[in-house]
DNA sequence: TAATCTACCAAACACTTGTTAGGGAAGGTG
DNA sequence: CACCTTCCCTAACAAGTGTTTGGTAGATTA
C-alpha cells in the first residue's frame, strides 16, 4: 500500500492567506514575528492563557475550539486575537512558560552538592511541586508533546527532553557508580519508569485533595526505591 | 491526490432506469441503527482498522482526518463508510476489541488460583502482553478515554475501569493482609503508581527492541515489587 | 450471457474550523 | 471637551471537516 502524501507538509506549515498583508509595517524589528499592533495587558493575557490551558488539558488540544476557550472566558471567538496572534500561539506560550519555571526549579536541584540518591529525591519532589503549580501544562504536554516536536515551532521541547533525559541518566548512573542504586536493572528502562510514574500523576491528581504534593512525593519515593513488596 | 486515472468513457448523459430506485426504502422500522445495507468482508474491517488504529495512536483522535485514513489505506475518504457507519465507531471497535482481549487475559488470571504477589506479577506480565499485541489501542486508549467516558456511547470503559480498579485493589489488600505488600503505604496511592508504571510504557514500547514484553514486565517487577536502591 | 455482489471512486453536501476586518463602548489623560 | 488606549463585539471569510449519494469496474454466480 503506497501512502502517497499530499502536500499537507505537517512540519514549517505557513499558512498560505495571501491577500492582505498587514502594510502597517510601523513599530516593533523583532524579526518576521507577526504582532498585533497594540498593547494587550500581561496581566489579562495570562488569566487567559490559564483559562485556554484548563480547556485545552481537559478535552485535548484538537478538540478544543477557539469558541470554547473564548466562551469560558467569557467573551466571543474573535476577541481572542486581540491578545494572541493565533491558537497555537497560546498553546506554545503555555508550554513555554511551564518549562521555563519547570528548569528553575531543576537546575537549582542539579547544582546542588547533593549525592545520586538525594538528587533523585530532590528531582521527584520538585516535579510534584510543578505538576501541583502547573498541572494544566503537564497534562497538555504528555497529551500533545509526542506529534508537537515535529514542527519547528516546538523545537525546544525536543531540547528540554534531551536536557531531562541526561540529567536523569546522570543521576541514575552516578548512584550505580556509588553504590545506592542497584546495578542489575537496564538504566534506560529504570529512566523511563521514574518519569514516567512521576509526571503521570498530573493526570490525576487534583489540588487540595488531602495530599500534598510533597506528601505524594515521599510515599512515591518510598515505593521506586524501597518497593511496595515487605522486606525480608 | 491519489487520483488513478481509469478515465474510460465516461458516457455522458446516460439516464439512470427508472425501474430501480432507491432500495434504502426498506424496513428498519425499531431501533433506529443506521447500517449499511451491504455486507463488507471482516477480513477487510479488521485490516482497515488496524491502520485507523495506527494513524489514531500516532496523530491522536481528533486531530485525525478520515481522508488520512483512507490515504493510509491506498482510498478515497468516502470508500470508509461502505465499511464503518462513522469515524467514531472505528475508534469504538478498536477500543472494544482491545478491551474485550484484554479481560480475557486478565480474568483467566484473576480465577487462577495465585497469591497476591504472583496474581500481581501475572497481571503486569499479561499488560505487557497485551501492550505488546495491542500498542495502537493502548495509546489512544490512554490519550483519549478520559474525555469519552463522558460519552453514553463509550459507557464501557468506565465499566471496564471499575472492575480494573477492583481487581489491582484487591490484590493489593490481599498483599497487604497476608503480609507480603507492605502496610505502610497508601494503597490507592500504590494502585495508581503500578497502573501508571505499567500503561505508560506504551507511549514508548516498540516491538521488536531488544526487549521482549516478558522481560520488560520481570525488570518492571523488579522495580516495583523490589525498589531501586540497594538493600541495606 | 445476464444478474448479482463486493469494494471502491467521484462529487458534492452541510457544517465547523481558525482567523480577519471594522467598529464601538468605557475610562483615563491632555 | 477632544483624544487616545484598552478591550471586546459583530459579521463575515476560506479552508477543512465528516458524511451522503449515485455510479461502476471486476469477480462470482445463475
Amino acid at each position: 500500500m503506497p501512502k502517497q502524501k499530499q502536500s499537507s507538509d505537517t512540519s514549517t506549515s505557513e499558512k498560505p492567506t495571501s491577500t492582505s498583508e498587514k502594510p502597517t509595517g510601523a513599530g516593533k524589528a523583532a524579526g518576521g514575528r507577526k504582532k498585533p499592533p497594540v498593547t494587550p495587558s500581561p496581566e489579562r493575557r495570562g488569566e487567559l492563557l490559564r483559562i485556554a490551558a484548563d480547556v485545552f488539558a481537559e478535552q485535548g488540544y484538537n478538540a478544543t475550539t477557539v469558541r470554547k476557550i473564548a466562551d469560558a472566558a467569557g467573551m466571543l471567538a474573535g476577541s481572542l486575537y486581540y491578545h494572541f496572534d493565533s491558537k497555537e500561539s497560546m498553546l506554545e506560550e503555555i508550554l513555554r512558560t511551564f518549562l521555563t519555571e519547570l528548569w528553575d526549579g531543576y537546575d537549582s536541584v542539579l547544582s546542588a552538592p547533593l549525592g545520586p540518591r538525594e538528587t533523585l529525591e530532590a528531582l521527584v519532589t520538585e516535579s510534584f511541586r510543578e505538576i501541583d503549580r502547573h498541572r494544566s501544562a503537564v497534562a497538555i504536554y504528555q497529551k500533545e508533546s509526542k506529534h508537537l516536536v515535529t514542527q519547528t515551532r516546538f523545537e525546544y521541547l525536543v531540547e528540554s527532553q534531551q536536557r531531562f533525559e541526561k540529567a536523569w541518566l546522570t543521576t541514575l548512573e552516578r548512584g550505580v557508580t556509588d553504590g545506592v542504586f542497584r546495578a542489575d536493572l537496564d538504566i534506560r528502562l529504570a529512566y523511563r519508569f521514574v518519569r514516567d510514574t512521576v509526571w503521570v500523576a498530573a493526570s490525576w491528581y487534583r489540588p487540595g485533595g488531602g495530599h500534598s504534593p510533597d506528601e505524594i512525593a515521599r510515599q512515591y519515593l518510598s515505593m521506586v526505591l524501597d518497593g511496595i513488596s515487605v522486606r525480608t
